[in-house]
DNA sequence: TTGTATGCGTTATCAA
DNA sequence: TTGATAACGCATACAA
């Protein structure tokens, strides 16, 4: 019983003894509103308990003021830190943002991006699979889209990707500065991103006369295929043996290192220096801390929020025009290629927060 | 130019020669309508593109379709799984689940909460800091909210819990039965989860005269607590070490499982069985891997979820009774408690997925 | 500075 | 089975 109504402005206008704009100009901050009137109004929101039904709110305005992030994998660290990057920039802009796993399935992309148009959000920014990018232009019937960590066809969509060769010319040249000249690249070649990192390791080695590169392919990128890896390594003799790893990501790099460390009498960084990919947090707290290259997650996030806010602001302001727009990963040195007595200078530098 | 204008049900209806009515029908499937009418709206919809307009639709039905999970921190798989499990229940009764990243910010949590409040979804779902989770129940002002992985008040809301005694009961059991005696329980007493979780061993310890526990203090439960642990330990000597380190979490046992192995001749689990608490993906690729309570995640999200549909009925259904739900976790036994030869059939039970 | 009135796009009720 | 029309709760243009 007593099941009362959620009050509306026009309650509160009424508690008030004023009309439903006036309610509505101080609740928004329109148009200027007399100090007492505003302190009436505010009294009957609060003896009222009223809130704005962002609903009816949207519905109205014709605009609604939060942001849909489809993400492909939140397990995966560089994502959420893509998705800190645009809640960032999402709240600069006095938007928030609202996020939907879609967990790598293809099926859940589409649901959860058509129940973004659906819902009208001011915009969406989407992490998917490639091949379910195709038609995100037609499906999103002109709601601004920006395709996160994959490249878009540019001419109707606007993307941000990471500078993946440049991540693979900064690991091969860092170890390359080391002293190495012995480099073997592991990783799988089905997967785009890591061709493109391995396309900056041959440059960095072509580079270096001198430096030789050989490469594993590996069949993903996880522990067991760098367990591998490193298996196979160690059972080399010693005139076969690389002198550095380049892994096409931590985790494999991580297999690498606890299977020459525990399978082998090898040191590391003194006999094999081992680098990975990502700075995933995964993979922070190994024994001997991991060199890696930093993805630019919230730099991309960040990134395209902002192409996303122009693209909403295009239809009333000048054009826009959809582009690509590359971000660049960082080189993070530990002791897994500079050797110990550097270590605690380098794991001050690198720890989190 | 040629801005035309998202196409509504009135163009539908235009189009097919039919009334608004029909249009809504055919979409959502209220009433019978006839195939050929059915056929001429459904070509309509296909020809202009049109995307319903889920704000009017919320606005004018007077309920939503989505439900709004606030989530404390994401990058703890732990509740991601809970998001997993809550995203599935809430599927499987037609519902979308968007998520909300506080990133342990009680401002953050607030601010979603209200947001979600404000846009009036079903129902929301909120894992947060305990102290910011006073007053839901006033500032959901009506709308159903379920607490996650904290008790609550459940004379006015209702909450979903792990069992951590049980917990922490099932981790010195296994080791006990393991044929340890000399127990090390490491972690903070400041959280109360932890504390539960040592009042399960200290009730496992009491079932078993002979056996001892001591109680090792740590400042938080993160690797390099572990690791000041593991070293304290290396450093006594034999007569005084502990057989068995029963940690509040994994990556604690992390630490402690690094520290012994590198700074020590000890052998795990033959000189020193260690288990951890959580199942969390980031302690998941340790060299020895490590022994676990695996946190019910999924199973505590779908549980908040019924508990949240069951209140979403209340009003029109018979009464609904705010309660506390308890899920169970489960012991995942790995090499680092029982043993190398175990290894190979053990790594496969515990395997993801 | 404040009040009035219309419309946002849909659902739902009631007639036809 | 279908059509007409009144809400839903708010923003906003315009009038006062």
């Amino acid at each position: 019983m007593g099941t009362r109504h959620a009050p509306s402005i026009s309650d509160v206008a009424r508690a008030a003894g004023v009309s439903m704009g006036t309610v509505s100009n101080v609740l928004n901050g329109t148009a200027r509103v007399a100090p007492a009137t505003r302190e009436r109004v505010e009294a009957a929101i609060a003896s009222l308990g009223f809130v704005r039904n962002g609903v009816a709110r949207s519905l109205a305005a014709g605009r609604s003021t939060t942001l849909g992030f489809v993400i492909i994998d939140l397990s995966n660290s560089y994502f959420l830190d893509i998705a800190r990057g645009a809640e960032e920039a999402a709240g600069t802009a006095g938007l928030n943002l609202l996020l939907a796993n879609s967990d790598l399935s293809e099926d859940k992309q589409r649901t959860y991006f058509d129940l973004f148009v659906e819902e009208r959000v001011a915009g969406i920014l989407i992490a998917a699979n490639h091949g379910s990018t195709q038609d995100l232009h037609h499906s999103a019937r002109g709601l601004p889209v920006v395709l996160v960590d994959a490249p878009g066809d540019h001419s109707d969509i606007c993307s941000v990707v990471p500078d993946n060769e440049l991540g693979g010319y900064l690991a091969a040249s860092h170890v390359i500065e080391q002293g190495r000249t012995r480099l073997l690249f592991a990783g799988t070649t089905e997967l785009v991103p890591v061709r493109d990192r391995l396309a900056g390791v041959e440059r960095a080695v072509a580079e270096h006369p001198g430096v030789s590169l050989e490469v594993e392919r590996t069949h993903d990128v996880r522990v067991e295929d760098g367990r591998r890896v490193g298996d196979e390594i160690a059972a080399r003799t010693a005139d076969l043996r690389p002198d550095a790893v380049v892994a096409a990501a931590d985790l494999l790099a991580l297999g690498v290192l606890q299977s020459v460390l525990v399978g082998s009498s090898l040191r590391v960084p003194q006999d094999l220096a081992i680098i990975g990919y990502d700075d995933n947090r995964a993979a922070w707290d190994s024994t001997i801390p991991l060199s890696t290259v930093r993805q630019p997650g919230e730099e991309i996030g960040r990134e395209a929020t902002k192409l996303l806010l122009e693209e909403m602001n295009a239809a009333t302001s000048s054009g826009h025009r959809h582009r690509l727009v590359t971000c660049q990963p960082q080189l993070i040195a530990r002791p897994s290629t500079v050797g110990w007595a550097a270590r605690q200078a380098i794991t001050v530098r690198s720890a989190p927060g």
